[in-house]
DNA sequence: TGACAAATAGGATTGAATCCTATATAGGTA
DNA sequence: TACCTATATAGGATTCAATCCTATTTGTCA
């Protein structure tokens, strides 16, 4: 697979070199290759797993750069912390609409997308109290792997 | 205020020592506390919120005991941890339908309640797929007095 | 090409949460 | 009521995610 990549992934690294340099950040190797690894799986993965697997082109990258670069993507809007109950922080770089369900056992993350939840409405008594900056629809349980196993 | 005690608060208690019994579980002083304590706040306390709390009338209360007590209520289903994006768990022993927005800013997470939330229908493309256990509508932002501190 | 602010590596530190185990106790039984 | 035992607790040790610290490196712009 290596050296073949979609358009569409090309677009979109293309877009965050022009996102970080209007946020005035650098483009280091270590952020490339994060943010890529981050839009090319479907994992939601821990700032650990990323870890491990961008050290196969960065073997040198430290734990603190993909935390801190993680935060960073978060913080303009590239990638984002994946809601749920405890456990370890998640992350997310399809910005598409789209909600999430998350196994309770085997801690897999998984999209799905039904429309109706894109833009659930806000109601007035919060729409006035605060600021609202993200709205998620979000469900648990056990996926079908899980859901034999457990008692 | 100590002393008297709703009628509500009395009935909870009550039923809460109905379903321990029926899960097996003893009735212990620090149980009762950790459980009537959360039942009287709208804070969404941590571990750490309540241990501090449950230990002005159980002085020698472990944060271990605490711990696990409020896990052992959220597999029991007598609470719940509060959904979110990372920080520490959060918990809730108001089982009413009802929502929650979380400020980024000083992390307060306030209760709001908004009908059409209260069962959001799930998608046949997960319904099959998934056991769903929970359900759940979360919104984030700034809060009214972290709207004006934060730039 | 040179200067400098920004970013990184890697080890230290923090803090939440869990684990370990000797002791205490709730609640059923005789 | 007094005992018995499985369950629960206290408190210290441990684990692990996440952040902090700082000397060094590097991207970017003039
Ligand atoms: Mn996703
Ligand atoms: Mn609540
Ligand atoms: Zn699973
Ligand atoms: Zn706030």
């Amino acid at each position: 697979m290596t050296g073949i990549q979609s358009t569409d992934i090309k677009n979109k690294l293309h877009a965050f070199c022009v996102q970080c340099k209007n946020a005035g950040l650098k483009m280091t190797p270590q952020r490339l290759a994060i943010y890529k690894y981050l839009l090319e799986t479907v994992e939601h993965p821990s700032a650990d797993t990323v870890f491990r697997n961008v050290r196969h082109t960065l073997p040198n990258i430290s734990l603190d750069t993909v935390n801190r670069t993680l935060l960073t993507l978060n913080r303009i809007g590239a990638a984002f912390v994946v809601e749920g109950t405890g456990d370890v922080k998640r992350f997310d770089a399809n910005l598409e609409d789209h909600q999430h369900f998350k196994c309770l056992n085997c801690k897999r993350i998984i999209d799905f997308h039904h429309a109706p939840f894109d833009n659930v409405e806000i109601p007035t008594c919060i729409k006035d109290q605060f600021t609202i900056l993200r709205k998620t629809v979000y469900f648990e349980g056990l996926c079908k792997d899980c859901q034999s196993i457990s008692t």
